[in-house]
RNA sequence: GCCGGGGUGGCGGAAUGGUAGACGCGCGCGACUCAAAAUCGCGUAUCGAAAGGUGUGAGGGUUCAAGUCCCUCCCCCGGCACCA
């Protein structure tokens, strides 16, 4: 037999698996469907590094056991392209930022192929192509139809540097997610979607889904629902949690913006500045108002610690029972009224619910992004362009700098600007604004389902057939981001029918970040990334594939060790080599089929909960049992390739040749194991006095209580440690461990 | 401050309340070799010559039995944060 050469037999089966298209889903099939979905990555031009696989292996485990499951099986790909990093490396290299991505996704799918991801390549799709994107535009015309997108003049946070507007999501303690540059307020007109309106449907169906714990939690927290009431004191509205607590209410507090519009006067609190401060400051306005519960007049302060954008901007200061009111008021020697009674829920106001959630800021100032299709024509008004006119695609121009005056670069190209008004046919102005690149991934699993379909954005049969995701795993650092808002547009094209689930994913998982060596993040500035490529050129695909599963718990952060890789190595060799051990007068005894049927139903049983690394594991500890014997059956090597044919598919499809197989082990059935060979026909058992292992008893399996607890009381080393004592108690549990307690 | 998730050998990490440290890396010894690499075999928590003792962040508790369950606390990571 050759020596394994990862080399060779992994270029040999990525060419023949393309050629037949071992990978490509069926939207016409007899078989069960299964979707599942990784998130498209940003094809940025450092390239790929060893973090991106992780999640693409792990679902690829889980889409080959699948197909072997007999399931038709949608795993596809694509580029979320659309973005700043794009935008600015084209304004460096002076190039289009359609070459660069055309480059960097040329870039990443060789890599990607080189790991024989079992992705469905006929499917790929790229945000930025306008075959696409044309149906972004149309869905925003969706959301534009039902009141659900506006512009709104808003104090938006500027990033100085990228000069772009950002989302409050965007935002990372004050400054900018991308670059960390602290951001600016800027008052501008800006899109804005409506997902307020959906916040109480995307908090409560968190229950339906099947997500981390951790996920749904940061969802809510991000949602922010809380149960109160609105109640008014005179012409002031105050929203509280605690409407029993109002006849501890000594004061109201309103912030700054309530104030100026109360009054016209914002008495010097500036919420921009003193909102930054933990500092309680105040200033009565001089108002007074009448607690509705006491009836007594109490005084109206306008405050730094009270926002506008959430609840009323108006609260009743309860300094009793409110820790920061409490502090508010003994600054400001306001009355305390401790040990007052109890108000009813709802006896002096009405019951409402409040989130925290705000609507999603839509628009971005800069040229490497969606159009926003709409036209602005001085009698009509907003004109959305008709589907006809779809896609309204990017110019194709030498200068899209973005301005300082934080206006879209698109607005400086007349030619574009400038447009008929498609309902009166006057003078009309593009939207010259782009969508944020979270436009483009919040639908791009639906476009899979049909991603060459020119006529709609996805038919509703193949959506019928596809949807929803069965399992979608992606970082933590969506959470809040991307899942939400795919998950409201979702929720939306399902309300208007153009979808047939409620919720896009029936589950959801995370997987850890890749450290470099050291721990530190993987990132170009520091130099310390590690390029797939390299260590598919010094060990193979399959080893890279086997290490990235096996270095340690799937969902958990781990540092790269390239001195590690050599395990995963040593283990396909023996996997290999194992080959030469298969006869046909080998047998199998009662423990060879107990291994046998073990290792089937950890391997299986693991991989469904992301327990890849003790998978891979019970795969070596497997195959040492079987390197220990002289010859092993067709059937036990047989099925070790199946186990490990979704982890390493090269080298298993290569043995599973050489045993003259019929067809490709990716197809062939996933094994099934036998409860009854489960069972040990002999097992050894610790024997403990007092708690402690003095001995081990080794029996049959199905020895009785009263055989095992003579056997034991019976054994040299117990007797020596009773010392003659009378055994108190003996705890006897079968197969496992016996307790003798004096 | 609040909400999650963690803390186990030299390292990555295993362990339905039942022999802690599986599996892998590294290391040590041996075999093979002129030699080295590769490979194979044995060993590898710790103290102790041994008998035996001690060990899963700290301290209590429940239990015949605790890494695992309960209580108090410390530390690390992630998220939210004057949200009324």
């Amino acid at each position: 037999m050759q020596d394994y050469d990862p080399k060779e037999i992994e270029a040999k089966w990525q060419k023949i698996w393309a050629e037949k298209g071992t990978y490509e889903a069926k939207n016409d099939s007899s078989k069960p469907k299964w979707y599942s979905l990784i998130e498209f990555p940003y094809p940025s031009g450092e390239g790929l590094h060893v973090g991106h696989p992780r999640p693409y292996i792990a679902m690829d485990i889980i889409s080959r056991k699948r197909r072997m499951q007999g399931y038709n099986v949608l795993y596809p790909i694509g580029w979320d392209a659309f973005g700043l990093q794009t935008e600015n490396f084209a304004l460096k290299t002076h190039k289009q930022p359609a070459v660069i991505t055309k480059e960097n996704t040329d870039t990443f799918r060789r890599q990607i192929q080189n790991l024989a991801i079992s992705f469905d390549w006929s499917r790929e799709i790229n945000t930025t192509d306008p075959k696409y994107y044309k149906w972004t535009q149309w869905l925003f015309l969706k959301f534009l139809e039902h009141d659900l997108a506006y512009k709104a003049k808003m104090n938006i946070n500027w990033c100085p540097k990228d000069k772009i507007g950002l989302a409050n999501e965007e935002v990372i303690d004050g400054k900018c997610e991308r670059c960390g540059t602290v951001v600016e307020k800027r008052e501008k007109e800006q899109w804005m979607l409506r997902i307020t309106k959906y916040a109480d449907r995307l908090d409560k169906d968190l229950d339906t889904v099947d997500y981390p714990e951790r996920v749904k939690t940061q969802q809510r927290n991000w949602i922010g629902r809380s149960e109160g009431a609105l109640i008014k004191f005179g012409d002031i509205e105050v929203f509280t949690t605690r409407p029993d607590t109002i006849f501890g209410a000594t004061f109201v507090a309103v912030a700054p913006e309530v104030a100026k519009k109360l009054t016209g006067n914002d008495f010097g609190i500036v919420a921009e500045t003193d909102r930054e401060s933990k500092e309680k400051k105040g200033v009565d306005t001089g108002l007074k108002v009448t607690n509705p519960a006491t009836k007594e007049q109490v005084s109206v302060w306008v405050v730094n610690y009270v926002s506008a954008d959430y609840g009323t901007g108006a609260i009743m200061g309860v300094p009793a029972d409110d820790e920061r009111d409490r502090e508010f008021a003994l600054k400001f020697n306001l009355p305390i009224v401790e040990n007052y009674t109890k108000a009813g829920f709802e006896d002096f106001g009405t019951k409402v619910t409040k989130f925290k959630l705000r609507d999603w800021i839509f628009s971005r100032q800069r040229y490497w992004g969606e159009p926003i299709p709409v036209i602005h024509c001085e009698k009509c008004g907003v004109v959305p362009v008709p589907e006809k006119d779809l896609p309204v695609t990017l110019p194709e121009v030498p200068m899209y700098e973005p301005t300082d005056t934080g206006e879209s670069p698109l607005a400086t190209i007349d030619s574009w600007v400038n447009v008929e008004c498609p309902k009166c046919g006057g003078m009309g102005k593009r939207e010259t604004d782009t969508m944020p690149n979270w436009a483009g991934s919040s639908w791009y699993f639906l476009r899979y389902a049909d991603p060459h379909n020119d006529k709609e954005f996805a038919s509703m049969e193949a959506l019928k057939y596809w949807m929803p995701v069965d399992w979608y795993n992606g970082g933590m650092e969506h959470t809040t981001l991307h899942l939400l808002y795919s998950r409201f547009w979702n929720k939306f094209f399902f309300d208007i029918g153009l979808v047939p689930t409620s919720e896009p994913y029936k589950k959801r998982t995370s997987h850890g970040l890749i450290l470099a060596e050291g721990g530190e993040k993987m990132s170009k500035s520091k130099g310390n990334v590690v390029n797939p490529d390299t260590i598919v050129n010094m060990f193979g695909a399959d080893t890279l594939r086997v290490y990235e599963m096996f270095m340690g718990p799937f969902e958990q952060a781990i540092a790269w060790s390239e001195a590690s890789l050599i395990g995963p190595r040593r283990f396909l060799e023996r996997v290999w080599k194992l080959a030469t051990k298969v006869s046909e007068t080998a047998s199998m005894n009662t423990e060879d089929e107990r291994m046998l049927n073990e290792s089937i139903k950890k391997v299986g049983g693991d991989i469904e909960v992301l327990g890849f690394n003790t998978a891979v594991s019970n795969m070596m500890i497997y195959s040492n049992y079987l390197d220990a014997k002289d010859v092993i059956t067709k059937s036990e090597y047989e099925n070790l390739l199946k186990l490990l044919a979704p982890f390493a598919p090269h080298i298993t499809e290569e043995l599973w040749e050489t045993l003259g197989q019929e067809g490709s082990v990716h197809e062939a059935p996933w094994p099934t194991f036998d409860e009854s060979k489960l069972v040990r026909s002999r097992c050894t058992l610790a024997i403990q006095v007092n708690g402690r292992v003095r001995a081990t008893l080794e029996t049959t399996a199905n020895a009785t209580e009263n055989e095992v607890k003579a056997a034991a009381l019976a054994l040299p080393e117990v007797e020596k440690w009773l010392n003659g004592a009378i055994p108190k108690k003996v705890v006897v549990v079968l197969g496992k461990v016996v307790n003798i307690v004096v």
